[in-house]
DNA sequence: GGAACTTTCTCCTCTCGCAGGACAAAGATG
DNA sequence: CATCTTTGTCCTGCGAGAGGAGAAAGTTCC
């Protein structure tokens, strides 16, 4: 299943092959606008593409006034795989060279189970996403995996939540398999590329992105690039203090941000207070389901259960402390919350604002959107599908 | 006093001009090592430079083992002026045109009388290294000021401790006074850029510069580049919250980490410790000035005065709290200590470690140095004219 | 001191990328 | 249908720069 997909030849090629992704179809001349060539130039390295076949010809385009353009946009039968494998699920996707997801499957997963097994999974997601047609095969596959990663060889390092894959080769051994380009990154960084390709943070050259799911981290995007720290652990803000001589910590330390509020967190209080008999909604949902996750406490708080909206505050409360730090720091132009808690809404989004609005100064947070993500699952497998589109168009 | 510096024509001109910076004199051989170009093009590039009188011919280079080559360097007569605007005092200094102080004035200052009072001091102050001939002229400056800049324009916004710098075009009144280009930054970041050119941070791309003097600000480095966020206000750590519900701060909060540990801060501490009679050190040293500053703290630490030694301690730790988020957050490959407080020394980096390796995960802090800086007061100066040197030194 | 080898510098030529103009094609306008 | 605008194609000429030949200047070893 091996697919012999070209590559721009040059740094024009690739700039080109950028404008068609983020921009759509385009005439030559609409092109041309955005591309500082000659026409005479512009129309070489147009039709080298349409050689290579890595753009196609696509009919005629809007007419501008005088003759009419043909347009040109990415070959239609490119496919991307995108996948954000999670803590406890994970999510495939099939894009075209645009980015636009044409099939999505999400799957409960356990990343204990160590790299073997949850690359079967992965794999045969990513066959029956073929076998739905959607794909003939993949131009390039992008994946996310919870925890730092030396990204130049794309191999996980010493993550604190997936024993068994600290080294394992997952760029080299996926791109074995599925016959194509791969590569990794870490998931919260791919979620601030997919906010930044198709969600909020569009034209965005500086955000923080902060996704709260079973545990806390946060994407760096500076100057248009994701931050990456020197060994790839930027963004690991769980184990931030949030409560001096607080919670103890799996870390070994206490009042980590992640031990006061994260998906497991969250679950956890929630348990206790309807085995307390604190809360009768939450107590209901326990005796129903026989256990709590984020998403009772969602609805319970929906339905105006006290404890539940309590407990989102006040885990809102401290991530908003923290993120309060990070501003004051990095000045960014906005920022980002996502991840499985974006169910939560705007009780949460609320404590963070005050939390932020209130201690951080007033020229950091004078013009500073806090708001939800808006790709929700979609974010990790677009970014994922960003970065090896990033990486396959750029000259070789 | 205007002089006509001729700027590099093309990318080539201005790689050579850093090379040369950066390197020292260096044989045309020497250059084509580090530059992929041609011989004949480097030829041709090196003699329109020697034309322009950028750089000059300074004698034979060394053999290596064949036929000698004659030096090359940047013109001995270029001259750059380095400003660093403190809180209290400012520095003032000459460099050649490879960023080696030749002269360097420091005099005590309120920056809150206002621009036009401290560039008058500023002004005289360059007069005076110009008249004791160490330069005829300037060729650039680069300004450093204790607040946040709009950097594009050379403009202070909204800087808590400068009133009356608000907006005020620091940048256009001073290139027009000196009558050469004129860049302005924050202190903090400039001081990273010292340190980065010819300190500690010599070849380290991603890393943080933490200045603790009157106030506490942060340099950030990634890639290679200062962090300057999107409104100029990036590593304004000082009023990150460090004692939940803590001291009063100026900023209106409490707990924030300038309250608790500052050059301010600590002479208030030590003169409560003074007045309460806890410290016969600090005392007499009281009786002698009238007056306590942080190198009060520090003489009476080195003497071994136990309360002396306690403050630094619990600052350390503060600061090493707030370092240790950071750290986490940002994954940095070094972290310089610097500012007025250097002189607290080993009690004050060891008390910083202890938080940092304690609370950090082990991937972001098994290999970080946590050290001094090591240009002290010429930091500023020389990062303010790497910051002026950088914008000559490319293409116009 | 001399022969052989190295390194450096200069000059010359050849190639290639690319801009920009002329012109043709195709459509819009009235 | 005449005219104007936009788009596509072809051609020429310029300039950047690579790379080779050879001269100049040293070093090393006998």
């Amino acid at each position: 299943m091996r697919r012999m997909t070209a590559r721009p030849a040059n740094a024009h090629q690739a700039r080109l092959l950028r404008l068609l992704r983020d921009g759509g179809p385009n005439s030559r001349a609409q092109l041309g606008d955005q591309i500082d060539l000659s026409r005479s130039k512009l129309a070489v390295e147009v039709d080298r593409l349409l050689e290579t076949g890595l753009a196609v010809a696509d009919g005629l385009a809007a007419s501008r006034g005088g003759r009419r353009s043909h347009n040109i946009r990415l070959a239609p039968n490119l496919r991307f795989l995108g996948v954000d494998i999670g803590a406890t699920s994970v999510d495939v996707a099939v894009t075209n060279a645009e980015l636009e997801v044409l099939g999505h499957l999400n799957q409960p997963m356990d990343v204990r189970e160590g790299p073997v097994v949850v690359f079967e999974q992965v794999l045969a997601m990513a066959a029956k996403l073929r076998a739905s047609g959607l794909a003939e095969g993949f131009d390039g596959a992008g994946i996310g995996v919870p925890g730092p990663v030396r990204f130049p060889e794309g191999v996980p390092v010493a993550p604190p939540i997936m024993p068994g894959w600290d080294g394992f080769p997952v760029r080299e051994a996926l791109s074995q398999e599925l016959g194509c380009p791969v590569m990794v990154d870490n998931d919260v960084n791919l979620m601030a590329m997919g906010e930044r390709h198709a969600g909020v943070a569009r034209s965005v050259g500086d955000f923080l992105c902060v996704k709260i799911g079973t545990g806390i981290g946060c994407g760096i995007v500076a100057g248009g690039e994701v931050h990456r720290g020197v060994t790839g652990s930027a963004g690991d803000i769980g184990h931030i203090q949030a409560v001096p001589d607080g919670r103890p910590c799996a870390c070994g330390n206490r009042g980590c941000l992640e031990a006061h509020f994260s998906g497991a967190a969250l679950a956890r209080d929630a348990l206790e207070a309807a085995q307390q008999g604190l809360s009768a909604e939450l107590a209901a949902r326990l005796t129903a389901n026989g256990t709590l996750t984020g998403v009772d406490v969602a609805a319970a708080a929906a339905a105006g259960d006290a404890i539940a909206l309590g407990l989102i505050r006040e885990g809102g409360n401290h991530v908003g402390q923290v993120i309060a730090g990070l501003v004051s720091f990095f000045n960014p132009g906005l920022v980002v919350i996502g991840g499985g808690v974006t169910g939560l809404g705007h009780t949460l989004l609320a404590a963070i604002r005050t939390q932020v609005y209130r201690q951080s100064l007033p020229l950091a947070t004078g013009n500073l959107p806090i708001v939800l993500g808006e790709l929700g699952q979609n974010a990790g497998v677009i970014g994922a599908a960003r970065l090896i589109s990033d990486h396959l168009f750029s000259p070789a």
